[in-house]
DNA sequence: CGATGGCTTGAGGGTATTCAAGTGACGTGG
DNA sequence: CCACGTCACTTGAATACCCTCAAGCCATCG
């Protein structure tokens, strides 16, 4: 049964989202595709192959057609902290060319990839010269400096098993507020997408089954009741459920 | 003795930074500051005073002249987290029109500060149509998400004292690697921007003293060894000390 | 069948938080 | 000039939270 719900992990989201639920950026970036598909180059990666390292010189940006990708910053001390997990249909690597032209994150696989590599010049071009794609682009780097606004406060505020239902919460408003849902990557992943080692997720998933009623059969999560999940976690947030930003 | 430190507090940072220090943006932005002269409308406000509120409806941005700003983000639960404090000669409230056209985070002054007001739609403007400051607006907003990454690596990796012992890195490459420096404000709030408690910044700073050698009266912190505090901070982070990003 | 990998559970320890008390600097008003 | 209250900061003790280490379970795969 558990089986099962492994093979089914994949399937709701690891196709390309559909249209209405695209930023504007992303919305323009695939109709003007495109015009750059004659310099795309795709490559299918094996999960734990290193796109590229932080600080590594940028020449591409990178589209994922299907598969997951990490971004994550490692230390000296051999730490690694997690910025963010893509789904596919989203684009990576792509503000090198507004900063020192290095890339400011590493990108690893971490479920087999497609991604198609465009060379940084295109998209470069296309923001200096085409106003709704300056605009666009404009609104993409400014919603991603405010997501990451968001996931200091939910580090700095939330504890484990908030943190674990405001991740649960977002699977659920992604998937039209579904009560039953699957995980999308291994648990130890999530564990370190939320800043917290793999047994503190393992409790926090059992804290949360205690405290408000969800139901866990390995990746398949059950939610008999979204505003009780939503009392519990988003109390440690400035903003309620059926939440956006 | 601790007095006088306390009234030289202000000194080191309280004046604009000259034009070498400053961002693409910044540098643009006080050359074209000219152009919106006649929009900008002067403030003077207390300690305590709130410029905005986290989703306030915005038509303004702000930029200091003198005294400090902290961004903040409040959650249902009453607390805080602390995005960041912006010396004088910052921008505030800038890309709200890139957003939803609301604030995305609150503003507070926390040293009695002088600011200036600009609508938004004269900087809407001038990025819309001068392709300069378009440029110098990209890697600002996209200087500003790597900020913020560079926050998230460090909130996740590094213990109290090593955060605070970044923090007083930073100070000290702000200031030409001076050996003798001067908090720039209240501990609390330090400890606020460092996502601690009071407590917990006041034993991280004694465990520093223990542990670098650097010396603490009050306010001032004398760092006779720079290289044994890098050693003890910077091997909780993906960058060495002379560290910019 | 054994090996592996993901996950869970328990025990122990470390770090940070909370609560509480105490100190010293400063400003006010008698 | 001194008593007093306030405020920032420090220190101690108790607690909460999360991490690490270790063992064990279960499904998968060769």
């Amino acid at each position: 049964m558990a089986a099962e719900a492994k093979k089914a992990r994949k399937n709701p989201q690891d196709s390309i989202p559909s249209l209405e639920e695209l930023s504007p950026f992303d919305k323009l970036w695939r109709s003007t595709k495109q015009l750059f598909k004659s310099e795309g180059i795709p490559q299918n990666l094996p999960r734990g192959h290193v796109v590229f390292m932080h600080e590594d010189k940028a020449s591409k940006f990178y589209f994922i057609e299907s598969g997951w990708i990490k971004l994550f910053r490692e230390t000296f001390g051999g730490d690694e902290a997690i910025l963010d997990v893509l789904p596919p249909g989203s684009v990576f690597g792509e503000t090198a060319f507004c900063e020192s032209g290095l890339y400011t994150y590493g990108a690893e696989v971490i479920e087999d990839c497609r991604i198609i590599s465009y060379p940084l010049s295109v998209l470069e071009k296309e923001t200096w010269e085409n106003k709704d794609f300056t605009i666009a682009f404009l609104q993409h780097v400014a919603a991603r400096g405010l997501a990451r606004d968001k996931e200091i406060e939910l580090r700095s505020v939330q504890n484990a098993p908030q943190r674990i239902g405001c991740f649960i919460l977002r699977l659920c408003r992604e998937q039209g507020n579904a009560t039953s849902l699957c995980l999308p990557w291994e648990k130890s992943l999530i564990a370190a997408r939320l800043g917290m080692a793999p047994e503190t997720f393992s409790r926090g998933l059992a804290r949360l089954q205690k405290d408000t009623g969800i139901k866990i059969d390995g990746p398949v999560i059950e939610i008999p009741n979204i505003k009780a999940l939503a009392r519990y976690t988003c109390i440690a947030c400035s903003s309620v459920f059926p939440c956006t930003n």
